[in-house]
DNA sequence: AGTATTCATGTAAACGCTTCCAAATATTGT
DNA sequence: ACAATATTTGGAAGCGTTTACATGAATACT
């Protein structure tokens, strides 16, 4: 189609530098056996001819194609972004690329349709939140093919996963409010077909229970992890004869829109509720108030998610099972003391 | 490295169907000259076989990467969601998949690194938002690279662009903020180096003079599409002695920080101030008051350059230029009418 | 029926690289 | 200086496709 023809390849180079072509091979592929000082001809004449290896040749002859996927559920949020930065990082430095394919795109197909057509593209693949995990897992375990996942808490399977310290960081986060006086804390959930969300609950949950403070099923409303959760989740508590003095929303979007229908009532945050959020996404900073909320590492979790797929192409038969990363709550003017009514 | 012996290729498929290599190749291809009966039976062995035609080996013998690059500047705001989700649909139809690249990981090289590093891998190339465009449009012109750009305004050179009606845009919610009878009324500028920024400031200069109202340098706040300049700038104009009593952001994310220093203030928003964005992004929707603001068709856009980027593909000598979608004002409840003080 | 014409299929030659093996060359020890 | 060894290089054989060309079968025409 648009073929050119002024492409250069290992041959030219191999002409100009006048070795044989196998040697550039060598050279780029960083092989130990090249006399350095043919390396270095080699190499001058590489960029002196602006070469660039082929990407797809190297891949069908070499049998890997230095290319990963990486399956996302959508990218609205900046949630993905952050670990779309970590990822993008580790890969750069590693020279592979990033192919992108989002959930939706292939909704409708079996999931062991993705692992079939991603087979031969891309080495591997990191899975973000993946909305039903166990298919995927099953069919790429099947077929051995290398991948990992990323914020999901296996429902069993023993698989390579990044994530954090959910229960932790909500236990740590419900604590803090509690010790601001808060004793009516409404708890928005994410989407508790994830284990992330059920770890959130649980922390949230035992904190209370260490705190010695009643659980009121009330005082939870069930989410998604969207936006809109958090407005309606933060309503329903409002319009309650009592209440709640504080708000706990499963992640920063959720609880931003809670702030919002905070607002909207003519309360204010933090003087008459405390909201807080989970993940620290780089809106939680910008907002006003900034958002008190709990950290999850999300580039380095992209990052180490990397490593560990990186890791696992190397070593197949490495067994690699979840990894936590620590959360961590970050203060900001969301929450408040409580005021004695 | 983890080299699959089983892996199925044509030739497998076609020693089961009992015919050439070849033929299986037209099938795979769509070729017309295959008996529909032997076509039929290819497919059904290809079905059994659970064949997956290898990319590497398509692209390397066809000279076709059946790829498309994507230059984002990074994945933050949901704006580049959109177009994401526009870019998929369309690419998804056509069995092309996608390859990310952000900006930042290729901050450091030169523009024409990318393009080059590019060809071979991609096909062509859509760029968003490219902070250093006339870098990127020399060096893939020279190359004859095919690319689309989107939503950049072509400082001067004729290159294939989708972009919106942002003059338009623009001064059609400035002229809706005067008929609700506000006079001043703050603006908040995009990183005035693109071209969309620089129009969308026009279009509201030109809606001032239409409705011979003065414009006022004060009034407006030089940003970069960042979510702090909404807030920043906003908290500029409601310092101001005479604070406008409208404010208006050359995007989504700038105006709901600048709601939130309208709010963080202890005034209301539309009742004191009014504000409006442009882009209407998800969250606009579903932030509260919900965002009055200029739609930009983002989805598809995304849409109509891969549109266009396959017709380059398919006819390289074909010319084309920039293409605008109209936006369009979606009212909600962040604007309202002036309340005589 | 015999030949021209179309349609269907098989085959070989790329595509640009990696990798293995063998050959050439350099290095070391005696 | 010579063998033994280590280092460097050259070249062939794929990798799994596409595509141009050749062949064979079927259909249409005279």
């Amino acid at each position: 189609m648009n073929k050119r023809k002024d492409k250069i390849t290992i041959v030219e180079v191999a002409a100009e530098a006048g070795v044989s072509f196998g040697t550039v091979s060598r050279v780029i592929n960083n092989d130990v056996h090249v006399k350095p000082q043919t390396r270095e001809r080699v190499l001058e004449t590489m960029r002196r001819l602006n070469f660039v290896a082929n990407r797809q040749a190297r891949s069908l002859a070499g049998g890997r194609t230095n290319t990963i996927g990486l399956l996302v559920p959508d990218l609205g949020t900046g949630y993905i972004g952050e670990i779309i930065r970590g990822i993008d990082a580790e890969l750069g430095d590693a020279g592979y690329d990033l192919m992108l394919y989002t959930t939706h795109r292939t909704a409708t197909k079996e999931a062991g349709y993705v692992s079939n057509l991603v087979q031969g593209m891309v080495d591997g693949l990191i899975l973000v939140l993946p909305r039903n995990p166990s298919d995927y897992i099953g069919s790429m375990t099947q077929r051995n093919f290398p991948f990992v996942l990323i914020d999901h808490q296996g429902t069993g399977e023993d698989c390579p996963a990044i994530g954090s310290t959910n229960w932790q960081g909500a236990f740590n986060a419900t604590n803090y409010l509690i010790k601001l006086g808060h004793k009516r804390i409404g708890f928005i959930t994410g989407w508790l077909d994830l284990g992330a969300a059920v770890d959130r609950l649980e922390g949230f949950k035992a904190a209370l229970r260490t705190n010695k403070i009643p659980f009121i099923q009330d005082l939870v409303y069930e989410g998604t992890f969207a936006q809109l959760d958090g407005y309606t989740g933060a309503s329903r508590f409002l319009d309650m004869k009592k209440p709640p003095t504080a708000i706990f929303a499963s992640n920063d979007v959720m609880a931003m829109a809670a702030m919002d229908a905070v607002r909207e009532r003519g309360l204010r945050v933090p003087e008459d509720i405390s909201v807080m959020g989970f993940d620290d996404i780089p809106q939680a900073s910008l907002v006003r108030p900034s958002l008190t909320t709990v950290r999850q590492p999300l580039e380095q979790m992209g990052r180490i998610a990397t490593q560990v797929l990186f890791d696992i192409l190397k070593n197949p038969n490495l067994k690699h099972n979840r990894i936590e990363l620590p959360t961590e709550i970050i203060i900001r003017n969301s929450t408040a003391k409580l005021r004695k009514a």
